[in-house]
DNA sequence: CCGGATCCCCATAGATACTG
DNA sequence: CAGTATCTATGGGGATCCGG
């Protein structure tokens, strides 16, 4: 082929993987949640407003599979289920932090910008 | 009071915010291939592996209304229409960055956790 | 060269009900 | 308490053709 050759792919551009792992509706919330310690699944779900238990659990459990969450189950009735942090998962905080700092520091120009764009476009 | 109220929530969670920003799917590429200064609609294109003319349109039409990318139109024959970050796109790199560093230092964790999570679920 | 318009598909997510 | 199971539907994303 002649010409520019694509250099630019989902399968090998870091941030497409970060995010990927990170971005799905709810997964930020759980990781919020799970930013302050060890929680149970009844918890999370009180704190998190308007998530669904399939939701919560379908979430948890990809974090778990990615590594970022451990699953602690303690053998009793009624079953006591325990989720935290791994070190991995520790280790994506400081960029949460990074994009929730971001956010707090931009998020009102680009709702500024929505703004005055939907206005020209009437 | 004592945990039995909602304190995390989707409108007010600063990581959602940002999130929603930039997590589609092809918002990421599109913004990594403008990191590199002005570029021109068809090359960016042409850098990007696989993206449509519509998904290619559609990422920089929400850039552009999100305030963090410039449009400019050459008016000639035939039509020449380059895009570049805002100083406010611009502000967005760092966060972006410390994405990519972080996929580059732990992503093979993660691959090895699903691999070792998807063993166990066999 | 750039992008709008249209049709279609499938993954994500929501609601509800049930169980160990 | 902590999940599963099922059913439905909304809309993001892909392919293609048309237009300025």
């Amino acid at each position: 082929m002649a010409g520019t050759t694509p250099d630019i792919s989902l399968e090998a551009c870091s941030y497409s993987r970060v995010l990927e792992i990170v971005s799905s509706k709810w997964t930020a919330l759980v990781l919020y949640a799970l930013e302050g310690g060890t929680i149970r699944y009844g918890e999370i779900q009180r704190r998190i407003e308007g998530i669904s238990q399939k939701m919560l659990t379908q979430t948890l459990k990809q974090l778990e599979r990615d590594g970022l969450v451990r699953r602690k189950v303690v053998p009793s009735v009624p079953p006591i289920v325990e989720y935290s942090l791994t070190p991995l998962g520790e280790t994506l905080i400081p960029c949460m932090l990074m994009l929730k700092s971001w956010a707090s520091a931009h998020y009102g120009a680009v709702k500024a910008a929505r703004e005055e764009y939907d206005r020209g476009a009437y």
